[in-house]
DNA sequence: CCTCCCCTTCAAACCGGTTTAATCATCGCG
DNA sequence: CGCGATGATTAAACCGGTTTGAAGGGGAGG
């Protein structure tokens, strides 16, 4: 695995990048010929081993895996790409502002969970980042035309999203990953039922006390924006609470901040605020108590994602919680099987977590108004 | 870009995703040799025109570039990576506790970075999150023998790191992403001067006349938290100032609390903490404030990295800012001149900056001990 | 008008596997 | 002992590009 010292020593002072990379590529690659001499057998019984497919005598399946082995051979999976026209890897697209990239906490879980399932099955992650819509689609008509990958998954989903079907008309396989219930166009949707946090959460400030729920949005038009808005509502109505002030933010920490501001503007600001995620939920305890509102005492407050942070923010924050990397993986899998041909696996996602820290509390009587 | 929708509708009920796959397969792909019969000329004159290269016409390479445009053809990557013995991709590995990952703010925008300075040259990325060091080693092997990809960065450097060899070893490309002045056996390396973020740090405390000040480290050995470390004592030193008291930690949230309250119980706790970053920080905030400790009039505390969250925490936080975009962009520039035997970009990265919000103030009077 | 040279053009080999179809050896059975 | 069936084995075609070397064509110079 290393270079003899001296030569490393004496390469040290005048080597150049360009220099470097001849001396690698002086190394001659062993291929399935060189392999397949060495066993003593034709190409296509090492490619009939290494797909173990019928037709190799065990003995000569013994001698091809030692030859293979003694080589360090594996199949290259540039040659494989070609010939079986699948590429072995998969594609994410990931569209966001740079305000938001660096704090989201769904894709560094979702994509160490899509690792998971890929590796099991020797699939690789071919990742994108854009930062607007245009990006978008040219990464994904780049993605198929230069067939860079056998299948995508899509999130950040729109209702009425026509990506599914423009991206299957690529030829791509396509894994929608969007909340349980999601009206998107596309053969495969994996998802969780988030809402049913957002439920939770409702009932637990109903339990405190509270009577008048306030809720800041995030970006109007993706589906678990609507899902988590709609919870809300559909459980302010089931507990025959009044649907409480929206306000509608864009999960950025100064909308999320300006939008708390505007709720306690109000004549009649909510004793409770349920955020559709941790950063507009932080921000707006820190915008409360610029204002002289204690959160919990005269404001509690719901976020969604439970980022790492959110147990150490003062106060401790209460949220809801989804297990982001089992999601990926279920993904992952669920897209392997679709390229492939076969039937995808029967999967349960775990559900979501109602998580309950500091910032929700009893409600004080009515403050004089 | 739709299917119609009859057909669709026809489907939707008995659909399964092996007969999707199947369904897609039948368009048949076109290639360069119906490009080239189109524009009626050889495969290699449509080769050339795509590749830049002289020796086609103007008249014959407007052809081309017209046939090509109408049959809606673009050179497949999985052939063009077989015949040049080039995948045209790089790789990242990343290894991260599931506790670290989602609220890392360095990979996402490293990332964002490097998308921009590899889509330029129309290479992709590869990512792959592995969890421990055995996981890590494997899929640099994995990357290398299946030809995955050219090239990979490496980060998260150790002193006397040997991947830089290693993975070089494989034949590939590196780019070793730390610190400017980190010592490791690579060829090229890509960092910022983030120490010089600590300095100022520093000295923005003394001049609030601080005199006491302690350290919380990261995860001892990497590079990175070597060289933050010893900008904190330098500095000190420079200044005439005690070397404080160091707690060692580990990046994570509950690390940077109990760091805290080990600095806070000392006979005489420090009057401001410098954090190897903001996730320790704002747990440290919790922490002190949790003891009755106010920040910053009894503590000043200050971060590095600048997440999103760090303006809306209370107090809002003082931190050390770096460009990890323009870092990541620089990174991948270098890179694909290295895969491709080109002399690297010179490259100027923009320094760090310092960011002053609530979290620091001037001392108070000596608190009676 | 003939050479020589340069520029275009293209057929064929190649990259490193997979897959097909044909050959060969073996074996059971009538 | 002969024959069809079965399984092992491999040569050759193929995937879709790039690259090489040779052939063809036109213009400048003598």
């Amino acid at each position: 695995m290393r270079y003899p010292d001296e030569v490393n020593a004496a390469e040290h002072s005048t080597l150049t990048p360009g220099d470097r990379a001849t001396r690698t590529a002086g190394a001659k690659r062993v291929t399935i010929g060189d392999v397949a001499a060495r066993a003593g057998v034709s190409k296509s019984a090492v490619s009939f081993v290494f797909n173990n497919r019928p037709g190799v005598s065990a003995a000569a399946r013994e001698r091809i895996l030692r030859a293979a082995d003694d080589l360090g051979w594996q199949p290259s999976a540039r040659a494989r790409a070609l010939s079986r026209s699948r590429t072995q890897a998969v594609g994410l697209v990931i569209r966001r502002e740079p305000e938001l990239l660096s704090t989201d906490p769904f894709f560094p879980l979702f994509m160490a969970g899509v690792e998971i399932g890929l590796s099991e099955q020797n699939y690789s992650l071919v990742l994108q980042v854009v930062k607007d819509q245009h990006g978008e689609r040219d990464a994904y008509e780049r993605l198929a035309r230069e067939s860079r990958v056998d299948g995508v998954f899509l999130t950040d989903v729109r209702a009425g999203d026509t990506r599914p079907r423009d991206v299957a008309a690529l030829g791509l396989s396509v894994v929608v990953v969007a909340p349980e219930d999601a009206d998107t166009e596309a053969d495969v949707v994996i998802g969780m039922d988030d809402a049913a946090g957002v439920r939770r959460a409702v009932h637990h400030l109903h339990s405190l006390g509270h009577r008048h729920i306030g809720h800041v949005m995030g970006v109007p038009g993706y589906v678990h924006t609507e899902a988590r808005r709609r919870a809300w509502e559909d459980t302010l109505v089931e507990l025959g609470l009044p649907v409480g002030p929206v306000v509608t933010a864009d999960f950025t920490g100064s909308s999320g901040a300006r939008a708390t501001h505007e709720l306690l503007d109000l004549p009649r600001p909510p004793s409770a605020i349920v955020y559709g995620n941790d950063l507009m939920a932080i921000a707006g305890i820190s915008a409360a108590t610029d204002r002289g509102i204690r959160v919990p005492e005269d404001l509690s407050v719901v976020g969604f994602d439970d980022i790492p942070l959110a147990p150490y923010i003062v106060p401790p924050l209460t949220t809801v919680r989804q297990n982001v990397v089992a999601w990926g993986t279920a993904a992952a899998q669920t897209l392997v099987s679709l390229v492939e041909g076969k039937q995808p696996p029967e999967i349960r996602l775990p559900s979501v977590e109602f998580v309950v820290r500091g910032s929700t509390g009893p409600t004080r009587h009515r403050r004089p108004s």
